[in-house]
Order: C-alpha cells, then structure tokens, then sequence
DNA sequence: GGCCGAAATGATACTTTGTTGCAAAAACCC
DNA sequence: GGGTTTTTGCAACAAAGTATCATTTCGGCC
C-alpha cells in the first residue's frame, strides 16, 4: 500500500533529526515498564515475542501493520509467520497496551493514561497519530450512549484529519 | 470470515418476522430519493450499478462487505468484479451517501440527517448498527480538536459494543 | 442521426491483510 | 520428573482491496 510506504519514507525522513524523538523515548521507556506492571497484575506473560511486538511499536510511534512488524522484527534474518504477529497484538490488545486502528489497518501502542474514553488523531499527510483523553469526550460518549440504551465495549474513537504540523 | 456468516445468519432468521422492517423500508425508500436528489444536485450520475449497491445496502440495513454485495448482486448469474463494487462504494463514499466501517471492513449507506457528526452504534452481538446524530457529540469534538490544533476531516466514530435488543 | 471525448464498466491478474489447523517447543504446576 | 497448559512454528488458505488495460456507454455537439 502507499500508505505504508509513506510511513516508512517519512519515518527515514524524520529518522535523524526528528525533534519530538527526544523525550518521547523516556515516555516510550515508561510504558514499556507500565505494561509490563499490568501484565504481572494481569498474571499473563510478557513473552520476549511480545515484548518486540510492542518495543517496536513504541518505538515508532506510528501505526505499523502486521507485516510491517514481521517485517521490522527481522532485519537479519527469517521473518516471523503473519499468525506470530497477530497472536502477539491480539494478546497486547487484550491486555489494552495496543490498539488496531481500523481506519488504516494497522496497530499502535496505547500510553495508558487511565481515562475511559481515548480518541486517536490521525494526521492523513504525515501518518502522525496523537492519542488523548478527554474527559468532555467520555461525559458525552456516556450521556448519549444511555440515551441510545447502548453499552459500549471499545471505547475508541479514530478522527482522521489534518495535524497541527501539516 | 465468521462475522459475515453470522451476518447472513441473523439476517435469514429475523427475515421472515422482523419487527422493525415494518417503517424501515418506507425510510429506505425516502433516503434512496433524497440520494437521487443529491446526485442530481451535485451533477453526478447515480448508474444502475451505483444505485442497485445503494438499494442493496439500504434493505440490507446492517453493514455489508464488498464481497458480499457482489453476491447479493448476482443472485442468478454471474458476479460483478470486486473492483466495480469498490468503484461503485466509491462513488456513493464520495457522495456521502454510504460509509466505509472501517472496524467491520464493511460498508453501509448512511440516512442524510444534515448534521456534521455522526457516529455509529454497532452491536457486537446481533451485528446491527445505528446511526446517530447527536450535537452534544458535535460540540464536544469541535471543542477538544480546537484544543489540539486538529482539522478533522472525516467526522464518523464508530462505537461498538451491545445493544439494547442483545 | 453520427461523431467525439469523457465517464463508466468489464476482465484479469495481483497485492495486502488476516485465518485455520496441526505439530513442536517452552513454561507452569505439582 | 511427569503431565498439563500456554506459546510458538509451519504451511496452506481465505478475505479484502488494487492495478492495468480493453471495451462499452453516455453526453454534448455539429
């Protein structure tokens, strides 16, 4: 897909002297030790697989597909099987430390600011994804969800759009 | 896939005795029209093909993948290629008379309620989806993408989780 | 009516994304 | 250490979506 390919371009792009990489690795870092709080709180295993799974998608801070994932987890060698990739974001997503933003068909790690409603803002020129949490947002969803007499599962909301920066 | 099955499956069971198909048909018939309308309006032509995916999505109801619409497009003889389905939910896309559910890789015609927000319930269970306008929703995500600096573009949220009937 | 350019459709092959089923290996429990 | 559960490997497959080019249809124009 282009789409992918405009990931990675700009990610190369972006790769040396991207501004906001600094400081984002230390937020990146503490996830990574949050996550593997939960998981011991969940009483499940953060197998190594896993573990690269989400490294990598910390990491790049963008949505990555799946086999853009097999793909980053072997730069030397033999790549793993698509069924590997997707067991260990199913398992991530379980556990909410990752997220499938459907509208592009890719996963993301989540930073668990520990809202209820989270809205990821999808930058359709640059590929940048911005996670928030408002708390309006949740009030809302909750007001007219019981008005619709519905109960929400997946409280994710993808807008797409342009970002501050294009 | 199991979901498009499923699908099928409720749709043959509540065939017979729907309760709700009673009033829904007149409603997809209004929208049909007022989508004619729209074409005409916008100078576009709503083809034979165009309009039977547009009529097909409307009965139906319920989210319908590409595929899935070229079956039910050829009940008797040959299939339409996939590529003239996705032409045709193009199209109707671009008009804004259908959307993409990007979470069900599926798609639905969307009843024109002039509002700039719209968001849709989607049961997990029984696969059923409703489409609401709600302006508290409206202001709530204008306000928080003011904050963020964020020009959205498409403004459709997709909400899963259960319904009042499940 | 007949012609021409643009829009729409057909046909074919292909890419990307995600799944199924079963076997091997590793981790956990006692 | 033995048995069970969980995780990973492997191979084939299914579903969703796209690219390319040829053919037809539509709309305006003379």
């Amino acid at each position: 897909m282009a789409r992918l390919a405009a990931y990675k371009q700009h990610h190369e792009q972006s790769e040396g002297a991207c501004a906001h990489a600094i400081g984002q690795s230390e937020k990146a870092e503490r996830a990574l030790a949050q996550s593997e709080a939960i998981c011991r709180a969940h009483g499940v295993r953060l197998t190594p697989i896993r573990r690269k799974v989400l490294e990598t998608l910390y990491a790049t801070r963008r949505p990555l597909g799946a086999y853009d994932l097999a793909e980053a987890l072997a730069p030397d060698g033999r790549r793993l099987a698509p069924v590997t990739i997707y067991r260990a974001l199913e398992f991530l997503i379980e556990q909410g430390l990752a997220h499938r933003l459907a509208s592009q068909n890719a996963y993301i790690a989540t930073f668990h600011d520990d809202h209820e409603t989270t809205a990821f803002l999808i930058c359709e020129e640059c590929g940048d994804v911005n996670e928030i949490n408002p708390d309006a947002l949740s009030s809302t969803l909750a007001g007219l969800v019981q008005a619709e007499a519905f109960r929400p599962h997946a409280r994710f909301l993808e807008i797409t759009g342009k970002c501050s920066q294009c």
